[in-house]
DNA sequence: CTTTATTGTGTCCGCCGGACACAGATTGGA
DNA sequence: TCCAATCTGTGTCCGGCGGACACAATAAAG
């Protein structure tokens, strides 16, 4: 699995003209992703967008995970350079490009769960988060677990914010809080805490992701702030 | 779909006894879920551990989804009590509670993503959490995003870590971790540092839990203290 | 011109969620 | 007591999914 996102595969020098590429496949993929939901994008749907049928496309790729897993490293794309910049702004640009990133196609929040091998796109934006951190005194393990941390809140804040094309039930944001909302109100004292904190809640704006952001490279900073005077 | 989740259905007084309830419909599949994976719950298989078929569920839940929304809510559980703890050491609880629940059906991370409605238990969980910071100067708004970027750390370490039953093509953490560390130190100057991370990374522990959470943490007592220092 | 490797197609299978008609059970009212 | 209303469970059918497999068409190497 891991081969077919990290090689390009030479073209087989006798036999018919393949009609596709591995690489259009993905590409025709991501057009149906974006536009329909990643549940849209099945083998007949991806057959249909190109001149093949959807056994031809077993061809190129051994079983539709691989398929995902290659069109989910394409899509990511590489991350935007930030030269010059402290290990915080550069942190700071790293997630909001990743946020971006989720925002433009909001199925790889879908895609990319759990367990599962990473392309070479993937690969980068690691590399481009650890870069920033490589400058301090933070062990290789601690920016792993940097990077895991703000990654993670990204992908929180990206799957609350980003409504996806063919979501489930058409559930939109404000049609669930309203009816959360309705049932806390309901009877407040068995959620007191939460109750009390949505009526101080009226009006205001959702600040979510950057809150999160600025609280998470505060706590970075006490730990690298830490170091720097323990190493004096 | 919020009524399933939050009404007790009266039963009916004409016709014949139904032979199941909603909530044994709910146990059932948590059952298959723990031990199957998520993808292993579907109506057939959830009717052949009953005395019913199939299409009998019907008769208590409009369709899948809505089936995992109870079956998720009910194995949420009610979160534990920590009584008179610092609002610090409340949520570090709480969010190691909530890691066990994940821990205990992982399956649960899975189906709890995107937008959906919100149960009686997870409501429950909320407002643990919301107690915790009840006492503090942030705002309601600032709670609930302190909370969010907490349950995000949770949710994206519990999916690194835990593993799932039925986990599509049965990919241990090991395979994956070292297939990828061969791809990165086939051109470490493609990645360099991504490479010297790694490096620097041998043979040692994974804290990534606990890592994150400290420094969310940290992040916190910092805005709270200022809040604190403001008020004087 | 034949051999050989490779591609694309059509057919088939099991499984999925779900619509729908219908039979059996149970109870309330006449 | 009997009937009508109401509710439950079953069987059948549908479209769509991922994928196995056999087979024909194609192109280059010998």
């Amino acid at each position: 699995m891991t081969e077919l996102l990290w090689s390009t595969p030479q073209p087989p020098s006798r036999g018919p003209k393949p009609a596709v590429t591995l690489s259009g496949i993905a590409e025709a993929s991501i057009r149906i992703a974006d536009a329909e939901g990643l549940d849209a994008v099945s083998m007949q749907r991806i057959a249909a967008e190109l001149p093949v049928t959807k056994m031809a496309l077993y061809r190129y790729v051994p079983g539709k995970a691989e398929l995902i897993a290659v069109m989910s490293d394409l899509a990511m794309g590489t991350p935007p350079e930030h030269p010059g910049l402290t290990w915080r702004d550069a942190l700071h640009a790293w997630s909001t490009d990743l946020f971006q990133g989720f925002s433009k196609h909001p199925w790889l929040l879908l895609s990319t769960i759990g367990r599962r091998p990473i392309g070479p796109n993937e690969a980068a934006w690691l590399d481009r988060g650890l870069q920033a951190l490589a400058g301090t005194a933070l062990t290789g393990g601690e920016q792993f677990d940097s990077i895991l941390v703000l990654s993670g809140h990204v992908r929180t804040l990206a799957l609350q914010t980003v409504s996806m094309p063919g979501g489930s039930t058409g559930l939109t944001e404000e049609t669930v809080t309203t009816a959360f909302a309705t049932m806390i109100a309901a009877d407040p004292e068995r959620f007191p805490s939460l109750a009390a904190a949505m009526t101080s809640l009226e009006g205001s704006e959702n600040q979510g992701f950057s809150f999160g952001l600025d609280r998470i490279l505060d706590g970075l900073e006490v730990l690298i702030q830490t170091r720097v005077k323990r190493d004096r």
